[in-house]
DNA sequence: TTGTAAGCGTTATCAA
DNA sequence: TTGATAACGCTTACAA
């Protein structure tokens, strides 16, 4: 293993003055040593030791990204939503010069553990972190990073969606179309910030209309019995015409279970979905949903982090992007003769 | 922050006597000593500091996971196939009580740095790194474990599936059916033993059957022109009437593709895919295609990681995963009035 | 412009 | 069963 020691005996310098180069403090040493050292260096395959630089400086260029286990069965990363958010946070992380390390976390004391083993300059939170994040802030100086929190605490950093928004501008969609009997298709609402406010947005601005959605047409679903559910709704006697469902891979259950009950999309039921994620526009028909930036997420994020590492009195933002509806063909008009 | 120093100061002993407690060699302190300098750690909030420990130990409980990065547009992580191995990875390194690095890498130089730098344990390569493989092997002591690799390295430790086979049962299987007109669709074959293997497999079983592949349908396809594409395999005078797709991503293409041309799938076209992502059963119709079980893989990827590490004179091993097919409804029965 | 000395928090080694 | 001491490779702070 290269040292600094072993390049500065070479050199016929000290190893300050090698760590001086190597850090491009270029302009306290003279240009000649300067050019001679990155030989040298360069010729040794010097490669820093990380562990060594962040004992002796007290700060590291190591970023935590932390996804919260669902505990056995499905991986976080499964789900095309924070795979594809990891996978560009890397990209930019690394751009910047930083390293990442990768937890799954499931309660305080591993979050705590991933944040302080390492002394990460920084961390980002990835999935539903509503619960002690003012434990952890307080416990941690460092730039804290959350995405979609709903949390009750203020002052936090935070990139999200305007999930409210994406609601109205389904329900906004789905009428304009002349869908009035709808149905809301997604995870437990109670507790999951994301998803309660999606289902307010969609159910006020169709309240405005005077339109209302039974209780029973809001459906916190499992993923077990779709095909149950479905008949349920649409074989009734006044069956529901559209639904909004809470993600795009929740919409492609639904396509699958009306697709084996015979339920033609978008002429006997429409669906609209949320994310759009790459799979969206390939899906029979292709997926009317509201559609969400996450590469640009996932870039703010890391703008964020970096910006507070640098800065660390910047004040905490709270980033709200915007949503838009992207129009394809699984929402059919009602009532034109379409049937 | 509490260090070995601020707890033995409390317990009135000496920080090697921390240290050997909290490393778990409770065979060299007494019973005594242990649990009240236990519970004085606890107190504390002590979490040790990794790299002081690195730099002590000079072995670290770090692995790295390398992804290749392709460059701009398209992160790796947004392949469903690699997410989800890198998903289980992560928690089967994790169960171990090691930390994961996630470095993107695009070249020998990327490669070194993310092994040297931390002094990583190991590392598992995820995706394509057949060239400098020799040379990286040279450069590090550690375990390497490569995924999917079909390097003219003999002696590797590598995680694969028989791709060959899978090429076979595609092959079998479509001519079973009665399909006789077959194309290939997937990336480019040259230089990624991957696709050469699926489609030597398919071609060489076909061949035994009497049944030939023009060049013409073996087709490099980079996610352009779908439409085009299929247009000119079916709506020729002989047109083809099965596809064995590399992916399962690939197949979905197809079909959206199909469905605009309004071929029909089973009817006027059969596709069988690869891999079995999470979404293949979901598809209209449901996809037929060859399944590799990725979790396992990941399992066995991180359990080679673990008896190399532990013992790294172990024997160079090449794991080869069977594959098996899904019969599912994409492939229909040719000449049998289905029509 | 360059070098010296101390120390970051831990473990290895040897001594008590 | 415990402790003293010297590393590990680097940076900070200060001196020359």
């Amino acid at each position: 293993m290269v040292t600094l020691k072993d390049i500065a005996e070479k050199a016929g310098v000290s190893s300050m003055t090698v760590s001086r180069v190597m850090n491009g403090n270029t302009k306290d040493v003279s240009a000649k040593t300067t050019e001679r050292i990155k030989k040298i260096a360069d010729e040794m395959g010097y490669i820093p030791n990380s562990s060594a630089r962040v004992l002796a400086s007290r700060s590291s260029r190591l970023i935590a990204a932390l996804l919260s286990d669902y505990g056995e069965g499905g991986t976080p990363l499964e789900d095309s939503y924070s795979s594809c958010f990891l996978g560009e946070l890397t990209r930019q992380i690394q751009k910047e010069g930083y390293d990442l390390m990768l937890h799954y976390v499931k309660d305080y004391t591993d979050i705590n553990y991933s944040l302080k083993s390492w002394k990460v300059a920084g961390a980002v939170f990835i999935g539903m972190f509503d619960e002690n994040i003012r434990k952890i802030q307080k416990d941690n100086s460092i730039p804290l990073i959350f995405t979609d929190s709903y949390s009750t605490v203020r002052s936090i950093i935070n990139v999200g969606i305007d999930d409210y928004q994406g609601g109205e501008l389904a329900a906004g969609y789905l009428l304009e179309k002349g869908h009035k009997n709808l149905a809301f298709i997604g995870p437990a609402v109670l507790g999951n910030g994301v998803i309660m406010h999606r289902l307010q947005g969609f159910c006020s601005f169709l309240r405005e209309k005077g339109v209302s959605v039974p209780l029973e047409h809001i459906v916190d679903f499992g993923s077990d019995d779709m095909a149950g559910l479905l008949k349920r709704l649409c074989f009734s006697e006044n069956p529901v015409t559209g639904i909004f469902a809470t993600s795009d891979v929740c919409a492609s259950w639904i396509y699958a279970a009306a697709y084996r009950l015979g339920i033609r999309i978008p002429e006997d039921l429409s669906v609209i979905g949320f994310d759009d994620i790459g799979m969206s526009r390939y899906m029979i028909p292709p997926l009317t949903t509201i559609r969400q930036d996450i590469r640009r997420k996932a870039k703010i994020a890391s703008e964020l982090l970096m910006k507070n590492i640098q800065n660390p009195d910047s004040p905490m933002e709270n980033i709200v992007m915007s949503v838009e509806l992207v129009e394809r063909e699984s929402v059919g008009r009602l009532g034109t003769g379409y049937f």
